[in-house]
DNA sequence: AATGAATGAGTGTTCATTCAT
DNA sequence: CATGAATGAACACTCATTCAT
């Protein structure tokens, strides 16, 4: 009584397949527009009117580029995720002291995880991720988990010249990054801190971050 | 797009309005009903309509008890909020050698805030803190920020007694918590982990966790 | 990449199934209004908005009483269906020298099936059946061929008397209605007759029709 | 709603407009892959998308084919009319016995009108007669009513031969064909019967439409 | 106090068609 | 001649909310 379609063939191909939407420039404008509406409202509450509003272009015209309104999302996430902590792993080329390249380290990547920007994204992401877990879960994977891969490159570098003493340098790598951003990420992911921490509070709390993992992983000395 | 000024105060006025019409064992009803509707599907994608069959009354019925659906899903998270994290402070009771309690705390801990329904409601209210951030703020403040205070506390006596030395017990206490929950509680919110943490993750990263503690904080002997 | 949404749960109920759009009145006024505009429209072409307007209703309404297009479009037809051949078995009853009664029934059942309004069913359903087989096997089985056993037992009872010889009186019915509508209901269907068949062209194909059909199946006088 | 005015006669300027540019070659492979994708799907049903696909065109260049959708759907039924009966008049030319002739002619009619590809093109037609009642009426004009035509011819020919007996030949052709169908072509276009029918049922349906005409049109032997 | 019935504004998506190149 | 790119209007359908009873 409700639905007596059979539809068993369904042979005519239904779309050419989105190779279409070729122009990458056009494409790169969508997202850019997109992008900041998506910031602004969250994927719910940005309706697919306002995005081709903000990004200049007509609903169809959207279609074109984009199979639906989940993956233009999926489009800019991915685009954006490794923008994010692009330049971070750059600090630890340094030859400095382990303690003072951790202590930068620290500081660049507690400022760039708690800026506005990354603190939108990730509560967007957070916020969908019990409907599309493979997004988050690749968007945690390229961005807040390629800085600590890069970590861990560098605790591995220092245990082997005898600098440090770690047994299990990835778990050292995730302590560290979380203890820099200790009393400062949750609360601005919670709404808690309307503002970016100051490079004062940053900066004391990266300070005992050094201080607690010298201590910790600093090779016994003989 | 739809609500983003943070509420200009109305708590008086809007409470009077409809705490009126109201017999509180079915305001309570409602709520439960709707919980499990909300955290089953987030904020946006909640319906009334689901929400109202899942609580068994009428549409209008529930805008007799609530304003709107902001309203009525502030209300449950402000419910909700302290029983999460209720028996946190128990152990902190204990007797044991302090490296013990915090063991066992953070354990505590950790499994309550990987878990699964916590995970939920933080998704959900992190999504919706762009707009709510009061409420966001305030789950924060009474959910795990009221488990740190109650550390702080067992430190500043464990202090007193000459058995840990901390300059600032409120921040070794966020970084204990931060450092029970390393690689486990991020993975889960993005969506990276599917399922809770075993208990042997969740030991591993807490014995971890200890080891850091005790060795930056225990008093130099002299 | 496309859709990784696990949905295994789907919980919630996501609509009251319907039981809801209670009030008998107001469906009936909804399918006899959305009647008007499907008939003149046909289906595809009858938008949604054009049926609440023709009924004088909102669009959320429609959907308070109805799934969707296709089920409004089912109730109406069904409803329809039983009404179209209603009175049509009557004349069966006659006493009446059986190619009488044979050439009124033949009248009868070729004023309606030639009808506009008839014909303007038909279209419709025959041009969704490729997508909906079972409402037109439904239609086709409570309409014409309702006439058809109507008439099958009336060749039966002749038979029995000895007034007819027939040894398929199923097959021969079929037969007659077919003959009485030769020429008539074809040209109709496929929008060569503009207008109904005039009386007298249906009397001349009944008669026809009555005249093979005595020829064929009157009892071999000994 | 769309289109309902029964175009008023503006062939000439149509056809002057688009016969310009126009390789014929090409303009058969686009009827060649609308007509697969219209068959498929229904008129409404098939979108230009589709169809430009299907023929591995653009849309631009289809429109410069065609005036628009209809037109186009127009050029291919009318191509295709004739084609569907194209062989079914040369059965007629036998020699053999009338009956026999008949028997043979009702068989293949039958075949053809009760096939898959010529219901499906019929349910389309009638599905949009109601707004393209030209073309209908053509297609059934070049259709189903040349068969008839064709024994109509035969039928001359046999009572001009003194084999037949027949006043109003025209009549008796139709009504042979429709007996030819009877309970077999009504089910297939309801959708009721979903396959084609087995040579036995057509075999019946025809032996007994021969019986029927042969009873009531054989020369009366003095 | 409680509700069944109703809605206007909105959703994401697809349509047939056109125009600059 | 042919097209890739673009669109406004329409599509079926859902939303949070209100009001007469």
């Amino acid at each position: 009584m409700t639905n007596q379609t059979p539809q068993p063939e369904e042979t005519v191909e239904r779309t050419v397949r989105h190779a279409a939407g070729a122009d990458p420039q056009k494409r790169q404008q969508i997202m850019a527009g997109a992008k900041r509406v998506f910031m602004e409202c969250g994927f719910d509450a940005a309706s697919v009117n306002d995005i081709c509003h903000g990004a200049g272009i007509s609903k169809s015209t959207l279609y074109v580029y984009f199979e639906n309104k989940e993956e233009l999302f999926e489009a800019i996430i991915e685009n954006e995720r490794d923008r994010l902590f692009e330049g971070v792993a750059d600090v630890l080329a340094s030859e400095s002291a382990p303690a003072d390249v951790l202590h930068q380290f620290g500081v660049t990547i507690a400022s760039i995880i708690c800026s506005d920007s990354v603190v939108r994204a990730q509560r967007i992401i957070i916020g969908i991720a019990e409907r599309m877990p493979a997004l988050g879960a690749r968007f945690y994977s390229g961005g807040a988990m390629r800085a600590q891969t890069a970590l861990t490159g560098f605790l591995d570098r220092k245990v082997a010249m005898g600098e440090l003493a770690i047994a299990d340098t990835s778990l050292a790598a995730a302590q560290f990054i979380e203890l820099s951003t200790v009393a400062l990420w949750k609360p601005r992911l919670f709404g808690k801190a309307a503002a970016p921490p100051s490079p004062e509070q940053i900066d004391a709390s990266v300070t005992s971050a050094v201080a607690l993992f010298v201590c910790a992983y600093a090779p016994k000395s003989a």
